[in-house]
DNA sequence: CGAGAAATTGAAAAGATTCAACTCTCGTGG
DNA sequence: CCACGAGAGTTGAATCTTTTCAATTTCTCG
């Protein structure tokens, strides 16, 4: 056994505040766990065994209705903790994650949540807080799609994964795994076919630039504009 | 200084697996306050001092975007806990919170927070299953947004209404605070009219009565049938 | 190279909003 | 005590955004 390095996390927001011997311990507890683009890594309704960590790769929690519709609910980057359950009290995962690209992520037991949060207090107060800014994020969409129209709220979309995962290139930003304008349109509830004709819109105009599950956007400043103003620019 | 009645917060959820002695330390912290119908409680933006829960009335907890659109993110009854930005980090208030009848409510400085969640194990935990439920409540309000029709939508929040503070009368449920037309838009992201033109075909079948600021559910099971199937009945 | 997934695009239809006018209700002050 | 005025609610008609339906095209991966 040789044990994970620390400094594998040292640098997360997650684990500010913890000594390097408290990054030992925990990661003593720790295990790691790689995860193929495409596959599954935990179901919604499954009961709640592990939370995570992703170090590398990316990853969509998705929520899917009883009648079998699909919502994105958030991609999950580099760094991010996901599968919270325990933290929150719940014994099933309200959602279910995907890879989107190969993965690699640490895994902790729930059971031992109790343990580590009362030992290291700043990783529950890390834990709190990012809880905060998703529910802060949750009810920021509510607002989104109760006073946006659809235009709006893809180019907020797309904004939000461009600062997210965004990766420069020669042709501008690209949004760094592959994403389908299906996917786009489960974030922002709309129709892949109103999200298609956005971005063909926003191709003639030099703003993004499509490909086949690929996005680059090209001029994040006009497509600032398009994500403020209700009228048609 | 007469001192707080324990029997106040005993048998509420937040308060769960404390000893009565616990329950007069945290209310010997705690302050009595009162918030005349139509007062503010807190406002958006403005640094959290105090966390509550709502000994009696009604809570209004509302989001003002930028360009001064409101949308309502919630309604507080009574037991519940509100204004909890310090249990996850944050030192403003992300919402605004208004008294929609004469409340009382308990609050407690921010500062104490951690020491009384640390002293009082279960507190913290019952409060973070509240965050948990709450973050629940907003993913499924984007999914209903994201997937279904304005009608769908106004009966979930009438549903969820009567279900939260619906009392008892000749009538019907009666929804137990005063509500406009207006405010179940801003809960629905829909227009004042569409709700009004609604509630007048469900009033029209006998769903519901309306009145100026009341909403009385007659026939809940006929309400659910809208809420669920996409099908016009 | 072929097949299936992903994307595009036109046309028709539907749902909801916007605009506008009008009515009702209730609390207040003369 | 009653009238009045503002807030709340209603409803028709026009308009607009988005969806739905349908037909094609394009891409890429095995």
């Amino acid at each position: 056994m040789a044990g994970l390095d620390p400094s594998l996390i040292a640098g997360l927001p997650t684990f500010a505040g913890l000594e390097r011997k408290d990054l030992e311990i925990l990661l003593s507890h720790a295990q790691a766990m790689r995860f193929a683009a495409g596959s599954s890594v935990f179901e919604q309704e499954e009961e709640a065994r592990n939370f995570f960590v992703l170090l590398d790769g990316h990853i969509r929690v998705v929520r899917t209705t009883p009648d079998g519709q699909q919502v994105i609910v958030r991609y999950i980057s580099e760094g991010e903790l996901f599968g919270i359950a325990a933290a929150l009290g719940r014994t099933t995962y309200p959602a279910s994650a995907i890879a989107v690209a190969d993965c690699v992520a640490l895994a902790w037991s729930n059971a031992q949540w109790p343990e580590l949060s009362a030992r290291f207090p700043s990783l529950g107060a890390n834990t709190y807080k990012t809880v905060g800014n998703r529910l802060q994020d949750a009810h920021t969409r509510v607002i989104e799609m109760s006073t946006e129209q659809v235009e709006q709220r893809v180019a907020h979309a797309l904004l939000r994964l461009v600062k997210q995962t965004g990766r420069q290139t020669d042709d501008g930003i690209e949004i760094d795994f592959p994403i389908t304008r299906q996917d786009i349109a489960e974030m922002t509830g709309a129709t892949l076919h109103t999200v298609s004709r956005l971005l063909s819109a926003w191709e003639e105009s030099g703003i993004v630039k499509g490909g086949r599950k690929r996005v680059v956007v090209r001029n994040p400043h006009q497509l600032m504009l398009k994500a403020e103003s209700r009228n048609k620019n």
